[in-house]
Parts: C-alpha cells; sequence; structure tokens
RNA sequence: GCGCAAUUAGCUCAGUUGGAUAGAGCGUUAGCCUCCGGAGCUAAAGGUCGCAGGUUCGAUUCCUGCAUUGCGCACCA
C-alpha cells in the first residue's frame, strides 16, 4: 500500500475511533517542505464545531491515537501550526516500496476508473490532406490519455471520426477532379475555395497514370465521385501511416456517412423533435440549445435541406451514448472552443449528464526554428506535415513534448530545441536515466553480479541515505502522479513525475557507487534500488508513449 | 460589443482543485572528470504569483472589477 493511502486509512480509523466522522474537505498530502514530514493532514482544521474543542487540541487527540496504534511504520507524528498533523514514516515503510514494485507488475495501477468505461476520441481531421503538427499534438494527447485511464483502471476504447460525408469532402472530390482535367490537357480554372497542395496534384496524376484519359469519358458527377473515392483513400492512408509512426493508433474509425447511412442523424433529429428540444423556423430546423445553457439556438438542418455538421455531431455523440461510456472525451484544437457549450447541451437534450462529454482543448503549435517562426503555408515541402517534423526531431522528443506541457497553453515547438540533446529538451534526461541503469545492468552481468532473488528487509534496512529515501518517496508516489493525470485529464503531470524521478537517479548516480560499493550486500540492495526506479521510469515513458532506450 | 482562455524568476513553463517560508529547466556566476555513461552532478544569485478589492483561521489557487495578449462569436467546416 502507497504511503499516501497507508496514512489516510489509519487517519480515518483514528478519527472513527474518537466518534467523528471524516469530513469531505480533509486532505492527505506531501508537504512542500521536509521539516513538515513526509505526509500532513488538515484532518483536525476541518472537522465541525460539533467535534469540540479547538483545531490543535482534536489534532492532540488523533495524535495520540496514531502513536498508540501504528508505532512501527511511524517515526514521528507532531502537531503544528493551527493544527496540522504532520506524520514522518519510518524509514522500514519507506524501503518496502522496493517490494511492492519488485512484486507487483502493476505498480501504480489505481481503481480510480475500476468498472468504467470510457473512449478518447481524438485527431479526427478531416482526410482532406496529411496531418500537420497541431494534429500531432491531438494525437499525442489523446493516445497518451487512453494509456492513462486505462492504468487508472478505465476501460478505454479509442476512436477517430471520420468526416466522409459533407461539403469539404465534395471539394476534395472537386479539386482533384479539376487538377485530373487539367492533366488531361484542359483548360480550367481551378476552384477558388479547393484544396491547393501538391498532394492533390499528386492523386491526380496517379489517377491519370493508371487510368489515362479514361475519366473524361464518363459522366461529371461519376468521374467527380470517383476522384473523391481516390483522394480520401489515399489521403486516408497517409494519415493512418503518420498515426502509426507516431504510436497513436485507434481501435475504430468511425464513418460519418455510415452514420447518415443508417438513417442515425434522421432519427436523432426526430428524436429531439419529439423531446421538444428542436423547432422549425424560417423553414429550418433548430436546435434550442439556450435552454441548457448555451448562447444562441443552432441550427441542424438548414432551409435548403441539408444538414449541418453539428446535426450528426449529435447523432454521433448519441451513438456513444447509446454505447454505454461513462465517460466520453474529445479532443478538439482549440478555436473550436466556441463550440463546446452547444454539444454539451446537445449531450444534456439527449438525456446524460453533460459532465461525462469532457472535452479537451489542446492549443495551437507555433512551430519555430531558431525562434523564428515557420512560416505555415499549405504548401508541402516546408517541415510543417506531422511526418515532416517527426523525421527531423524524432517520435519520442516530439511526444514528450506535446505532452509536458498543459493541453490548453500555447506551445513553441521550436526545432532546433527539439534536436538539442540537453536538458533544454527533458525526453533525454529521462531517457538517460533509464538507459544509465541497463548501462549498469550490463556492467553487473558481465562481472556476474545478479539481482538479489529477493527483496528481504535485512537487504532493503542498507537503504537509509537521505538519496536512498529521497528516491523511495519518488517510487512511491507514482501512484499519485498517474492518478492525478488521470482525474485531471492531464498527462503532462506524468511528464513532470518522470523528470522529478529521472533527477533523483542521476543525483543518487553521483552520489553512490553502486557495483563499486563497500560490501556486496549494499551493492545488491542499491541494484535492487535501481531496478525498481528503472520499472517505474519504463511505466511511466510507456505512459506517454515514449521508448525506454536501453543504450542511447 | 459579447464569450472562452492565458498572465508565476531575464526566457520557457509546473504548481496535486484553499494550506505552512513560491517550484523546475534554460540562461548567468562559482565548482565537480585517477571514480559504474559528463547526454551527468553540486552551489549561488534571481519573485509585489498582471493590478485593485472581496470571501476565511489561511488565497498563486475561489468571487467581482480592471488591464494586456490569444482565440472564438454563420442556415462554414
Amino acid at each position: 500500500m502507497r504511503s499516501r493511502t497507508y496514512v489516510e486509512a489509519a487517519l480515518r480509523r483514528a478519527v472513527a475511533e474518537l466518534g467523528w466522522t471524516w469530513p469531505e474537505k480533509a486532505t492527505v498530502e506531501a508537504p512542500k517542505r521536509p521539516e513538515h514530514g513526509d505526509l500532513a493532514t488538515n484532518v483536525a482544521l476541518v472537522l465541525p464545531q460539533e467535534a469540540g474543542g479547538n483545531p490543535r487540541i482534536r489534532a492532540e487527540a488523533l495524535r495520540e491515537r496514531l502513536v498508540a496504534d501504528y508505532a512501527p511504520n511511524l517515526a514521528a507524528v507532531d502537531v503544528a501550526g493551527p493544527g496540522f498533523l504532520n506524520l514522518t514514516l519510518s524509514p522500514a515503510f519507506w524501503q518496502g516500496t522496493i517490494t511492492r514494485v519488485m512484486e507487483d507488475p502493476c505498480f501504480g495501477k489505481s481503481s480510480l476508473g475500476q468498472g468504467k468505461k470510457a473512449q478518447v476520441e481524438y485527431v479526427s481531421a478531416n482526410p482532406t490532406g496529411p496531418l500537420h503538427i497541431g494534429h500531432g499534438r491531438g494525437a499525442a494527447v489523446g493516445d497518451s490519455l487512453a494509456r492513462i485511464l486505462r492504468f487508472a483502471g478505465y476501460e478505454v476504447h479509442t476512436e477517430y471520426y471520420l468526416n466522409d460525408a459533407g461539403r469539404q469532402m465534395r471539394l476534395l472530390g472537386l479539386s482533384v477532379w479539376v487538377r485530373y482535367q487539367q492533366l488531361c490537357g484542359r483548360q480550367l480554372p481551378f476552384p477558388e475555395d479547393g484544396y491547393q497542395g501538391d498532394y492533390i496534384a499528386h492523386i491526380a496524376a496517379r489517377i491519370h497514370r493508371e487510368r489515362g484519359e479514361e475519366l473524361l469519358s464518363w459522366d461529371e458527377a461519376t468521374a467527380q465521385d470517383f476522384c473523391y473515392q481516390e483522394g480520401m483513400n489515399e489521403i486516408l492512408e497517409g494519415i493512418r501511416q503518420d498515426l502509426r509512426h507516431f504510436r497513436a493508433e485507434h481501435e475504430v474509425w468511425f464513418s460519418e456517412k455510415s452514420l447518415v447511412e443508417a438513417g442515425a442523424v434522421a432519427a436523432t433529429l426526430a428524436d429531439l423533435q419529439a423531446k421538444g428540444f428542436a423547432y422549425e423556423h424560417e423553414g429550418a430546423l433548430w436546435f434550442a440549445s439556450t435552454r441548457f445553457g448555451d448562447d444562441k439556438d443552432r441550427v441542424l438542418r438548414k432551409s435548403d435541406g441539408s444538414l449541418t455538421y453539428f446535426a450528426s455531431d449529435i447523432a454521433y455523440h448519441a451513438h456513444k451514448i447509446g454505447r454505454g461510456y461513462d465517460l466520453m472525451i474529445d479532443i478538439w484544437g482549440a478555436d473550436h472552443h466556441g463550440y463546446v457549450p452547444r454539444m454539451k447541451a446537445a449531450i444534456a437534450a439527449l438525456g446524460k449528464d453533460p459532465e461525462s462529454l469532457q472535452i479537451i482543448l489542446v492549443q495551437l503549435v507555433n512551430l519555430l526554428r531558431e525562434g523564428q517562426q515557420v512560416a505555415m503555408s499549405t504548401r508541402a515541402g516546408t517541415f510543417e506535415t506531422l511526418a515532416d517534423v517527426c523525421a527531423e526531431v524524432g517520435v519520442d522528443a516530439a511526444r514528450f513534448l506535446f505532452l509536458s506541457r498543459k493541453s490548453d497553453a500555447h506551445l513553441d515547438f521550436d526545432l532546433e530545441v527539439v534536436k538539442r540533446q540537453s536538458m533544454d529538451n527533458p525526453v533525454y534526461y529521462v531517457q538517460y536515466a533509464h538507459a544509465r541503469i541497463r548501462s549498469l545492468q550490463r556492467k553487473a552481468r558481465e562481472a556476474g553480479i545478479g539481482l538479489p532473488e529477493k527483496p528481504v528487509p535485512e537487504l532493503l534496512a542498507l537503504l537509509a541515505t537521505p538519496e536512498d529515501l529521497a528516491l523511495l518517496k519518488a517510487l512511491d508516489g507514482f501512484g499519485d502522479a498517474v492518478e492525478l493525470a488521470a482525474r485531471t485529464l492531464s498527462p503532462h503531470h506524468v511528464s513532470y513525475y518522470l523528470m522529478e524521478l529521472a533527477g533523483l537517479l542521476h543525483r543518487y548516480y553521483t552520489e553512490h557507487p553502486v557495483l563499486a560499493a563497500e560490501e556486496p550486500a549494499l551493492r545488491d540492495a542499491r541494484l535492487l534500488l535501481l531496478e525498481a526506479v528503472r520499472r517505474v521510469l519504463a511505466r511511466g515513458l510507456d505512459l506517454l508513449g515514449v521508448d525506454a532506450p536501453t543504450r542511447m
């Protein structure tokens, strides 16, 4: 059991024994200052007045209980300030962390999401062109979040919502079709709002290569539809490849078109109308989102009879609800934040708690090179696509950078800095810690030194320097870090945790020789400690989708 | 004009949802290579947490107002 859980259980028991009830506002947390002990609680401060006495007197009563009941694991219990209780755990408790890491293959896993189903929908970019760097950030956040939630006990599914119906898609078909005709020698103006990218021309050229001028003899609609299909398939294949390479693979690719063709959109609109949440006005069908806190009502079906994207988005989310998710997470570009209230309104109108939909807004990525902004034109060839950026800086560095900031904060992505292998770029710092341990273990093996069979207490008791205890406490905190990341849907907490653990490891490494330790027993104890650190580093990096290298 | 977010060290950013004397990295300065990987380590300097009020035992954190910046405000996607 990790320290926080252990101490909270002890406190709860003491509170109950004194005839009080545990207040919701009570917290148990690691204080900032080490002289305030390993864990501190405000429970005596937040107990209701009826408990009697003042906070300091209540704290004193709790202290006596704790000292009586938990003597061997508690080294000290102090009442401080207005009534804080500061608890210090004994070295033996911390040393036990190694046993917990070594014997539990899922060390740090939490039961936060036990029995709950969650879905993470991310990227979901329209297949009208290759993924760019901003999509990469969404991909890193979505994929890592899925890993973290899974580790926090949720049953998680990942999904890509494919907008393969509607205007953008027709425009893609048209763009390819016009390029194709130009290749055939027809003088045609390029549509004003068409897609300009080189990849459109490539697709047209491939069709021209494979089919010659055959399409010219087809009727316009068939040819354009063919161009659309070919174009989308090729672009989609590229997107799939980019995501696979980026280690962000979706389990389900959900087609908007399939939703429309199955009549799900019409059914959802009818449902909303039946509930009185949708109404006709000036020839259009409106959703009464103002009834759920939105600024204004929103159009579902335009007066020309066509559906808005919002209509199919609602139907899509109705479909998600139907699949029984307790938690639905959508990852959107921050420029869509104005869309959040209406989507939440839709969830409420569908009869589901709007809190079950969590929308993570991922801010824009500012791509730089040596501090200079890289032009984000739609032209290929500049370093703007996700694939190009990964080719230049590597997947690990890109992912770690994306995951070391809050999602909802602008991010400067300086290609030169991300390539630099220094503390500017902490991915190497963390990976180096892992590689260092591996290297040490290789050396040990070469010298015929193996890891001890079992982490027995007599061995672990040798780990008693401040550096030992700092590492042990950090290992103990892994579960808290993961739980925090899961609860706040913020993978960056895992990154920060790993940087801290790596820092402690590097310090330990320079401070305490392992293979050259004074005694074999001490050497063995340190080997155990480092292996425990290595496992946690590897697990943490895995939650970010970053490699834990054996050598660098 | 309305809405959403951001504002913390010279720079880039954390800050566990209200806790005690504010945290990292970079940069700067001063140190550490007979030693398991120096892609590393130690130490110092650096702060009115944008400003002003409020809520309470206690505020960087919550509320209100203001300022600056970014982004949204379609029968577009």
